[in-house]
This record gives C-alpha cells, sequence and structure tokens, in this order.
DNA sequence: TTGAAAGCGCTAACAA
DNA sequence: TTGTTAGCGCTTTCAA
C-alpha cells in the first residue's frame, strides 16, 4: 500500500537519490531549484522519510530523551511543562517518553538509546535502586532528576537533582510544631515505601524530636495501596479513617498536595473546619493547591531550578565538563491559610 | 563506541547472525540448547538489539498507537489510565505518543505509521480540522476520540468516538433552569475557539432559548488566552472579573471541572457561599471533584466507554469489517451538592 | 536445525 | 552540483 520511498521520489524527479536526500535535509551542496523542484514533489506525494532507516543510518543523532517514569504523577505533569519549554531553547532536539508502571527504566533507556542513537538522557521520577550497573551500559551521560534514592547510601551515579525529601519534610513539620502543634498527624507512602514516603517519614520523626514531641504511631498513616498513589481519594480514605479511630490530633500532613485536597474533604465531611479544629499541610507545591479553600500551606519543591540544573548537568556532561555532581535544592515554605497557630 | 550488534553476539557464540536472530524473537525452528546458550551471552553482554533496524527490516508489526494531544489536559491524563488497562487486554503491543501542542497531528502519525509499520491509530483529543486529507494518506485505520469536530459539518471521516458536546452543554444547562436558575454565567472556551467551546456555548444559548431565557452577552464569559486552557487558574480569574463586574448571576456554568475549582476559589473569596449565594456547575466529571467541597455537579464524561468503544471499533477496521461508525455517547449527569434549587 | 545472502530505506563518502 | 555505491543492524528467504 503506501511504501513510497526516496528511491520513487528519486524516479519521479530524475535525480538520484542522494539529491532527494540533501533537499530533504537542506544540504547546503545542493541547487537551490533542484531541491524546491524535488520538495514539491514530495510534498505532492506525500512523501515522508522513514525514521528507522534514518536513525539507523545516522551515526549519531543530536537528540536527548527525557524518561518519564509516572506519567499520571500530576507533579510530574507540571515538571514535563516546565521541560517542554527549556528543552526547546537548547540546540539539541528532544524526545519524551513515558516509561510504563511495569517497564524497568534502565532497560528502555538502553533500548532508546540504541534505537534514535541519543547524545544524553534525563530520567524524571522513578526509583533508579537495582539498575546501577545497566545504567552504566549506557554509554551516555544521564541525569537523575527527582529520582528517589535512599540517602543513606549515597548513590555512585554520576549526575543527579533533586531535593532532600527527609529534611524537606523536617521544615514542614517544624513548622507546625513551631506554630504549637504537638499532636500531628502525617500521611505518608505506603507501608512498604522505602523511597519518598519513608524519607518523609523520617523527616517527620526527626522533626517532632527535636521539639521534644513524643512520636505516636497512631499519628502515623499509610497510603491505601489499592488506591491510586498519593491521589485525592488516598488522602480522603485515610483521614476519614483517621477522624473515625477517634485519635486525636491539631494538624494533619500529608505527603502531597493532592492527598491533602482528601484530607480537607474529610474534615469538612465531619463537620470540621480548617484551620480552626484542623491545620493541613501538603507537600509539592501544586499550583492547584493555591486555589484550595482555605490555601493550602505546604512545601513548595523547586521544579523550574530542577528543570534548569537537570538540563545543565546534561549539557555539561555531553561536552565532557561534568562526570560527577549532585544537585540538592531546597524546597519552599508556602505560608498559606490552612495552618492555624496553637496557643496553649 | 557501544555499538555491539547482533554480528558480535553471533561471533561471540559461533553461530550466524540469523541463528541469534532466532534465538531473540523465539522463533520456532531453533534448537532449544543453542538458544538458551545464546541468550545466555546476549544477558552477559547487555546486548539490545536497535529497534531502527527491526522496524525497518519488517514489513509488519503488530503494533497500534495511541496518539494524544493535550497530555497536559487532565481529562486525558484519566482516560489515558483507562487505555493503558484496556490496550493491555488486547493482542496488539501498543505505543502512547504525546504530540506537542505545535505539531500537526496527521503529519506525526503519518512518520510514526512509516516508522513503525504500525496496524492502527487511535487519536485523542486535539482538532482534526485541516488534516483529513492527509490523514487518509495513512493508509492504515484509525479512529478519532474525542476529537473536536464541528457537528454542523458532519465529518467524512470513517471511525470517530464522541460525545455531543452541544447537547451534553444543553443538558447542563437545562439542569440549572428547570433548578429555577435564569441568570446563568458561562465561562467557556477562548474567544476564538470554535471547537469544543463554542459547541459547548451552542448548547448554553439552546437550553436557555428552550427555557424562555434571554440571552444576555454580559453573563458569557471567555477564557483567558494568557493562561492555560480550561486551568483553575483560568476559572478563578474569569469569575473573579465577572463578580467585580457587579453582573447579577445565580449560577456559573464552566466548561471544565478544574475552572470550577477556580470558580470555588473566586467565590468564596468574594465572601459568598456555594451553592445558596452561587450554584457552581462543571464539565468532564474528573474524580477530583467529588472532593471538592461542595462536591461539584457535573456532566460526566462517559471515558470509559469512549475509550473501550474506540478500541473496539480500530479492531474492527483492522480485522476490515469496518469502514466507516460515528459513535456519539451520552454524558451523564453527577448531580451532587454545588447547585441549589431556586424557588421564586 | 543452521548459515549465507539479500535487502528494508536511508545517509555519506567518493567520483564524476 | 550531482549520481553511484557501500553499508547502518536486523529479519527472512533459500539452501545446505
Amino acid at each position: 500500500m503506501s511504501a513510497i520511498t526516496i528511491k520513487d521520489i528519486a524516479k519521479i524527479c530524475n535525480v538520484g537519490i542522494s539529491t532527494v536526500s540533501r533537499a530533504i535535509n537542506d544540504d547546503p551542496g545542493i541547487n537551490k531549484n533542484t531541491q524546491e523542484r524535488i520538495l514539491k514533489v514530495i510534498e505532492e506525494y506525500h512523501y515522508v522519510p522513514n525514521n528507522s532507516a534514518r536513525n539507523l543510518k545516522m551515526t549519531e543523532s543530536n537528540t536527548i530523551a527525557l524518561l518519564i517514569k509516572g506519567i499520571d504523577n500530576q507533579f510530574f505533569q507540571g515538571m514535563l511543562k516546565i521541560y517542554e519549554a527549556e528543552l526547546k531553547k537548547i540546540e539539541y532536539s528532544f524526545l519524551i517518553h513515558a516509561i510504563g508502571e511495569d517497564q524497568d527504566d534502565a532497560s528502555v533507556a538502553l533500548e532508546l538509546t540504541k534505537e534514535k542513537r541519543l547524545k544524553g538522557i534525563i530520567f524524571l521520577g522513578g526509583l533508579m535502586r537495582y539498575s546501577k550497573e545497566k545504567l552504566s551500559m549506557l554509554g551516555i551521560p544521564y541525569v537523575l532528576c527527582t529520582v528517589a534514592v535512599n540517602m543513606e547510601q549515597p548513590r555512585h551515579n554520576s549526575l543527579s537533582v533533586s531535593i532532600n525529601d527527609e529534611k524537606e519534610s523536617y521544615k514542614a513539620v517544624d513548622y507546625l510544631c513551631k506554630k504549637g502543634h504537638r499532636k500531628i498527624a502525617i500521611i505518608t507512602g505506603k507501608q512498604n515505601d522505602y523511597a519518598v514516603g519513608k524519607l518523609r517519614l523520617d523527616g517527620y520523626k526527626r522533626a517532632l524530636q527535636d521539639n521534644g514531641i513524643q512520636y505516636d504511631s497512631g499519628l502515623v498513616r499509610y497510603m491505601k495501596s489499592d488506591l491510586a498513589e498519593y491521589s485525592v481519594a488516598n488522602g480522603y480514605q485515610v483521614t476519614k479513617e483517621l477522624i473515625e479511630s477517634g485519635v486525636e490530633c491539631t494538624a494533619i500532613y500529608a505527603i502531597s498536595d493532592l492527598m491533602a485536597l482528601g484530607v480537607y474533604k474529610a474534615v469538612f465531611e465531619a463537620g470540621k473546619r480548617i484551620p480552626e479544629d484542623y491545620s493541613v499541610m501538603g507537600f509539592d507545591g501544586l499550583e492547584v493547591a493555591k486555589y484550595f479553600h482555605p490555601s493550602l500551606t505546604t512545601m513548595e519543591q523547586p521544579c523550574s531550578q530542577m528543570v534548569k540544573h537537570s538540563i545543565e548537568l546534561l549539557m555539561e556532561a555531553i561536552n565532557g565538563e561534568t562526570e560527577e555532581k549532585q544537585m540538592i535544592l531546597d524546597a519552599a515554605l508556602q505560608e498559606r491559610d490552612s495552618v492555624a497557630e496553637i496557643v496553649n
């Protein structure tokens, strides 16, 4: 059926195929008239070059890839937009590829690198625990952006940009403590989450300790594993159970803004007010959190910074300037209207 | 540098390259022992076949593609998830590809079809106005899902699944009217939007007319083109201006749920209540809308249905069973707590 | 059950 | 400025 190739175009135009190739690729050494004539025929016949053939032949491309694990995560959605804007500014072409939840990041990266002759890769999200060795097989520079890694065993990975989840979580909880809260519930990752959820829980614990508050496991609530991770529904369900359990608290800290909206709902349904009855805190700094009512106090991740730095780092690595660098950026506490001060 | 190929593996294993190819592709005509031996070497050397070469050589694949225009649209996000789940159930492998806002759907489709030897395509979202001719060049079946098309000039496109935006919007506004509202503001698409925004506005107008309500252009508000389309921020800004303008209304109908959250915020900031002072209605049926406070009354699009039918249609077309069918599905009014009845 | 060889459609020397 | 030609790495006949 379709199958119109460069050869056909060459025949139609009465030229060699390399001339057609030159026309397509705007090669300097081609007669502008010839080019125009060929391009017209190409247009007319709706000829589209086969990328597979192209990629196969080309010894190198100027393409970098952005690989996202967790495309359904709203936080990454936001980053994606920034990436799109920023990547347009550099001299490389780029490709955005989502990795399925069940796929292995490193394998996908490997395949894509071969297929597209990539110059570099930025990994957004995901866990990079089991694939270090495989990743080193890539043979091209890569940057891990917001990839969960346990801080206790520092990565050997060359390049990364992230926040310190433990520390930022500490800041959030410490803020709550300084506001006079002593019974602070946390809604954290799944019970078996040893990445982000664990780190943010660690920060919670340390903040409590530093503020002389006894740790109470009854105030630690885990996401439901049968509901979508970090989702509104999850925050709602967990909070509902928390409130119904009768465990007392004056503040609820959800480790994602979306879950915080679920917290809101559960609190309101219980006939309580925010922040008068319960103070609520989130994490991420999604734009939408400003529009919650009351607007959500949250730890805002430095998305723009992370995006820009990760691209910079990759560029440096491609140019052979940087081999290893771990950038840990600071999140910013956004004080809004969901947290009240408690006066004892 | 990297560049370990099938040839290398063949050499290492002391077999012909076709034997390696057979091992990789689990060809029935290969000695299991040989295969195992080769696979082990492949594993050891981290060999990954080059997809470009593969795609180039193969005369056909069993791949279908899902092309999304507007990956940042939360409504499509939700659909995406359903697609992922449903596509896993069929005997084809699939690939999800996002089309940039500035790219032409048809061109991308054409390229991808050639490159990956696609069997079929599902287009999710976008406008299919200028590319009909190009699309027919594809040479493979395709289904348009939720692709905005003007109902007045029915498409010649073979296969599509969608809702009737005009009609569903009519239902929403009619509901509001039946609840006694006579001053209903609408927040619709950009002023120059002739797709979804226009259709939903048309439905609004017709509902007003059928309910004997005078059309008032002061109640028609357009999205800001300098803010993200259908976004919370947009809904907020527009509502704020609406309220500040002093134009009276008892209900505000936003053509997306996200915008409705912006409406909430603006209403609350003005010191008003929902639904006592303003009734609010949305459109889409995002899961998150249930968690607004009060929970949002909205027109819920039949996402699961649309996904399933679009896949079915494509399968039928690939099997040559269906050549042309336009499915128009019904949306469902979700009555929740954001609309009050007005008693005169 | 295997290997040799012919391309898939393109780019990039190299000649002309 | 152009055409000829040799592969890129793989799958797939066709013989062996």
